[in-house]
DNA sequence: TTGTACGCGTTATCAA
DNA sequence: TTGATAACGCGTACAA
């Protein structure tokens, strides 16, 4: 009988206002500024939007006021625990503030970075977050001309698209490599998973260090484009050790692969750290436990999470803070598996 | 000069259209439907669009079709990599689909489920993931009317929403200790952390065992609502030898209680599996590697995540499956520290 | 194959 | 404090 509407007939704006005999931008106001509408008429709506099951909606929304709630958040991965962490802080960051997370995840590509950055930007969101200082020139216009606050996290650069906050990854590859040698290792390898542009920074650091002490050989290197794993771990320090017999220390590109080092370790009896030592990067929770408990360097990731949120809110109300590029820093942990009598 | 529009002076469909010297609406569809436009047309526009810069506003989009290309998805957690995985199955079941995903944490909370259902519903997505059956009785009913298709994941049940992709985590439970009675354990204890509804079902299947086999004693169950973690792990396990000293086997709620429980049992030189059974639940690629070798439940949650999306994709195109409630089942894997001779 | 008129549900503007 | 009206940017229906 009635006339039915495009959609699925879901309640709108307008039919709570008739319902509660007022105009349809009170209920709007009701819902927004719900001061600056009289307790008669906030009440009546209330149990109008009660009785209809009115939900508001979202697109209309943002259509009309040009404006929407979302922080589009892209990381590389949602299943390394690093960013998942990053992400926890993240949304921890956004307490009570009505925005909302997009996340999106690049798989440590470029390509699909730039393809979800379209993506998202035509959400019009309030903000952007993105991992990493490494975007393709297209990336990197989008994000320029974007419109909103940009936040890169993870990583330090001297080129913020706007503000940025993160660590240096190749610092903190020399600190631990410094570590190991101030150990009396001198055979000390690498092994690296996946090696993205971070990975190859903490490469990078490691090398430095080995160069300037004299003591880098190529062959103490082993490295794969394939993703991190502990099992990976368990393989690369074995392809390490039949490479060079000698090697006496690894500086991991990450904990995972410095786990299933240990195990390979144990597996094949070599003391840890008397035979060999290792290093991990990143500090997950295991690597205090672990037995020999595991050398690492604690990144403030969840920190860095909730900090890039604390930026984006203040950015969005006006007051930018005049540092736009932060370095958290990171803490190197030393452990038993680094220290031989 | 030019009256300025209300928003924030970005390129409109209108604006493209004028540009290539068409009318808008082939715009849309060029960009909709390409085939439907003349070659010439779509690349005057295809140029007018990368001249002007031009978003399509995703807002306006799925106010006027009524319609929006997202799929809302709750997760009661992101660094769990049990979740993490689960999320990486969905993305990949997305393949060429325009879908999209829109990722919530309820961080455990049935209330913040029901808040994020709330907000994501007044986004009229076009389909909804809910992790879990056990929504509270609002969730429940705002589910049930929220007019598209509903997956529950990650466990199964007798009473779904609408479709349900999952396994029996109660039967998990069953499994490993029917595993480690069968190895001679008699002393069989219980480690778990969080409690959530999955692991306590879990629970419950170990105490089904256990009592059928009249091996029961509450002192050898060791719960705490605390987050999982590995150092967790080693903590309870400490508590539980505490309580019984002759405790000679552990199931351990998840994997990283089970390592957590290895590296305590080095540390104290207690044998593994000869002194102490270990078994976790999960079965993360470290368990394999681990030294000794860890056993486990392999969950297929990368593939719940994928049919999960297949199963909304059948339903969103009409070929909606007969089978609405899917169990994956699990996998037992016996490995060295549960093996004793 | 292309275009015109109108509506989608909400908010901004301005007036009452 | 409240309301009428006009956008917001795009897609649908129908016509050309």
């Amino acid at each position: 009988m009635a006339r039915r509407r495009r959609g699925g007939g879901k309640p709108t704006i307008a039919d709570v206002a008739r319902r509660a005999g007022v105009g349809a931008i009170t209920v709007s106001r009701a819902l927004r500024e719900p001061d600056r509408v009289s307790e008669d008429l906030r009440n009546q709506i209330a149990t109008a939007i009660e009785e209809l099951g009115y939900v508001p909606d979202r697109n209309a929304r943002a259509l009309a006021s040009a404006r929407d709630d979302i922080v589009a958040v892209l990381v590389p991965s949602l299943t390394n625990n690093v960013f998942a962490e990053v992400v926890r802080g993240l949304y921890d960051g956004l307490g009570d503030s009505h925005l909302q997370l997009h996340l999106g995840n690049t798989h440590y590509s470029g390509i699909e970075e730039e393809r979800l950055l379209r993506v998202f930007l035509s959400q019009r969101p309030s903000a952007l977050v993105v991992s990493g200082i490494d975007q393709t020139p297209a990336a990197r216009a989008m994000l320029q001309k974007a419109g909103c606050p940009v936040v890169q996290i993870m990583e330090t650069g001297s080129n913020p698209v706007d503000m940025m906050i993160g660590f240096s990854h190749f610092e903190g590859g020399r600190t631990v490599t410094r570590h190991l040698v101030e150990m009396g290792y001198r055979r000390i390898g690498f092994i690296g998973a996946r090696m993205d542009p971070r990975s190859q920074r903490r490469m990078a650091g490691y090398r430095a260090v080995v160069e300037e002490a004299g003591l880098y050989d190529p062959r103490l290197v082993t490295t794969t484009p394939t993703p991190s794993s502990v099992s990976l771990g368990r393989e690369l320090l074995r392809h390490a050790l039949a490479k060079s017999p000698d090697l006496d220390a690894v500086f991991c590109n990450n904990d995972d692969l410095a786990l299933g080092a240990l195990f390979e370790c144990n597996r094949s009896a070599l003391a840890v750290p008397g035979r060999i030592g290792i290093a991990g990067f990143n500090d997950l929770d295991m690597m205090e436990v672990a037995f020999p408990s595991l050398t690492s360097v604690r990144t403030h990731r969840y920190e860095i999470g909730r900090r890039a949120v604390a930026m984006v809110r203040a950015a969005l109300s006006g007051t930018r803070q005049p540092e736009h590029v932060v370095d958290v820093g990171f803490e190197l942990k030393i452990r038993e598996s680094t220290s031989r009598k």
